[in-house]
RNA sequence: GUGCCCGUAGCUCAAUCGGAUAGAGCACCAGCCUUCUAAGCUGGGGGUUACAGGUUCGAUUCCUGUCGGGCACGCCA
């Protein structure tokens, strides 16, 4: 057979294509085939006769009527019937249906490669999380959604990047090196109270043991010296007195530790990075490249989109800071780039990132930011346009927020008492997979309720065991067969008659319609409900038929279907990166 | 107050960039293991798609308004 795939929708697309040209001369990409919700209504409808008949001036059955005389002929189709005000409802030959199988087995993981991404090229930034402390479940949800998205964009045809950005720079790495010093001192018998707006977790600690264990007493000093004219605030005190507190005690490490402080602050920040790192290793995400905020200060390339923007006029002086017209761009207010003090603003960091992003020169590029960051949108956007770069090019997919339930409540989680349930506890609570598929189990821009019972419960109300099972089930009957499976990729087809089995052929068929959809959207949730309906097909197949029955042709005939929906399955659950078991 | 997102079965969610009679799972009821894994299957009840208008052959989908919920409105990151 041809081994070059033209899906069967690609086909009947082209003959209607060209029946609609030979009839009118309009524009016809928007003309185009689907899937009957309904199987009384064919195994495709076309809406072209509706769309055509006001240009046409003619009755839509009518339209339809000359669209199907005017049809080239072909192999493929049985019959096609005008239904309701004038859809063509189009039946496909049982040959035509079959031949997906063999597609399918001599593809195998190519199976559902597409080319709607053209080979363009294509950087996806997630995760980037302040590099401060442990991952929580919400940093779990853009990691999993933004491994799935690129694993799709990548088989869809793009050539994707995938990169973390360290926000290593800037005052909450300050903070965090100054609350591992506290605690670090408390070691030594240190009685200076942890200030509130400190990091509580007790990470911290650990962190301290570890610098306590490589420094000996060389970061120590005295309380008297570290408190010197200062006032530690009252728990009554105001937010903005406990701030410029802290401030303080950052200026006082960097006086005291003199170059002692770099080093500390380098050495908490690649312990928490390789923290990470490590966790996100053990969900099954990982990154090309990891961009370090710290080094477009070092390298100079924040002071240069800056001036670039002042060069172009779009700067100007007010109450001792420097501002950028983002209004000019759409944006509600003006932004600071550089403060008071003389010290860059992250957004001006931020611009400087995403201009080097562009100038690497990939097509398209993707941030995946948390919901609760929309209103920062505008100001990126309008300060690239302003540097001259296209922003349509940008594409800013959004991940709401996660709220856990444990026996029906929910878990509540606050930041600032460190009462957040991090990612390494919620995959050991309930496991990578189930972790996982959750997480992509939802559309992204809507809230989560991530039931953690249900996520635990080894039983068919969860739909990952669901999935898994109907691929270790088909390895189970084709270990019990005992046979070559590479004997069955180019077998008999026509036994394969039963409606369960054209239901099996029709969804192998849309696999590669599924990932062009879920690449368009940037929604991996689509290829998990996908994923959901084959193994429901699987499982009812299963319980109506048996496999290995004596006929020799309609079990050989019978096993190539499921070894054909295994591999889909598995393809797939690699995709959103849930494992494939072989046996449960 | 302003801007963005959302409102679908009792619950959690789908619905192929406007398509035909809005679908699954859970929960509830009734069945299926002497047969390839019951982590499975079969059948049943359950809806004015928040509400009111508009656009057209056709609206859960697009537009306007009202009600209800979430988020954002820093010289934080």
């Amino acid at each position: 057979m041809n081994n070059a795939h033209v899906s069967l929708l690609t086909e009947l697309n082209q003959l209607f294509h060209e029946a609609i040209r030979s009839i009118a001369d309009v524009d016809t990409t928007h003309l185009s085939l689907e899937r009957p919700k309904q199987s009384n209504h064919g195994d495709y409808a076309h809406n072209g006769a509706l769309q055509l008949a006001k240009v046409l001036k003619l009755a839509p059955r009518e339209v339809a009527q000359k669209l199907i005389d005017a049809l080239p002929s072909n192999a493929l189709i049985e019959r096609c019937d005008i239904a309701g005000p004038g859809f063509i409802n189009i039946f496909v030959k049982q040959s035509a249906k079959q031949r997906v199988v063999h597609q399918v087995l001599h593809k195998g993981k190519e199976w559902g490669n597409t080319e709607f991404g053209h080979q363009r090229s294509l950087l996806i930034e997630f995760v980037s999380s302040n590099p401060t402390g442990p991952l929580h479940v919400g940093h779990g949800r853009g990691a999993s959604y933004g491994d799935s998205v690129a694993n799709i964009l990548n088989k869809a045809g793009f050539k994707v990047s995938k990169e973390y950005y360290v926000n290593d720079a800037g005052r909450q790495m300050d903070i965090l090196t100054v609350s591992t010093w506290l605690r670090y001192l408390a070691l030594f018998g240190s009685t200076i109270a942890f200030p509130s707006n400190g990091y509580q977790g007790d990470y911290v600690t650990d962190m301290a043991e570890l610098v306590k264990a490589q420094w000996a007493k060389q970061l120590y000093h005295a309380d008297e010296f570290v408190l010197l004219n200062l006032n530690p605030p009252t728990q009554t005190e105001e937010d903005e007195a406990i701030e410029r507190y802290m401030d303080a005690l950052i200026a006082r490490a960097k006086f005291l530790l003199k170059d002692h402080y770099h080093q500390l602050h380098q050495h908490v920040l690649s312990l928490q990075l390789a923290d990470c790192k490590e966790d996100l290793k053990e969900f099954g995400v990982t990154f090309d490249e990891w961009f370090s905020e710290q080094s477009l200060y070092t390298s100079g390339a924040v002071k240069k989109v800056v001036d670039q923007l002042e060069a172009k006029g779009y700067l100007y002086q007010q109450d001792g800071a420097v501002w950028f017209k983002s209004t000019q761009f759409g944006d509600e207010k003006d932004r600071v780039v550089q403060r008071e003090n003389g010290i860059y603003t992250y957004f001006a960091s931020d611009i400087a990132y995403h201009a080097n992003k562009f100038e690497r020169g990939f097509d398209l590029l993707i941030d995946v930011w948390g919901a609760d960051h929309h209103g920062y949108i505008p100001r990126v956007k309008a300060a690239l346009t302003a540097l001259g770069f296209n922003t349509e090019r940008l594409i800013i997919p959004l991940v709401q927020f996660v709220s856990l339930y444990r026996g029906g409540e929910k878990v509540q989680m606050s930041t600032r008492k460190a009462q957040f349930v991090t990612l390494r506890e919620l995959r050991e609570e309930v496991g990578n997979d189930p972790a996982r598929l959750f997480y992509v189990l939802r559309k992204s821009d809507q809230h989560l309720d991530f039931d953690l019972d249900l996520a635990k419960s080894h039983s068919n109300d969860n739909p990952v065991y669901y999935i898994q099972y109907a691929h270790a089930r088909i390895h189970s009957v084709l270990q019990k067969w005992g046979q070559d499976i590479a004997s069955l990729v180019d077998c008999d087809l026509s036994p394969l008659t039963l409606e369960h089995e054209f239901k099996l052929m029709q969804l192998l068929e849309d696999y590669p319609d599924t990932i062009n959809a879920a690449a368009r959207d940037y929604a991996p949730h689509t290829l998990a409900f996908y994923l959901k309906d084959l193994a429901a097909e699987l499982h009812s197949y299963y319980n109506s038929q048996q496999f290995l029955v004596d006929d020799v042709t309609l079990c050989r005939a019978r096993l190539s279907l499921i070894l054909a929906v295994a591999t889909v399955l598995n393809d797939g659950l690699q995709l959103l990166g849930v494992s494939a078991p072989l046996t449960m």
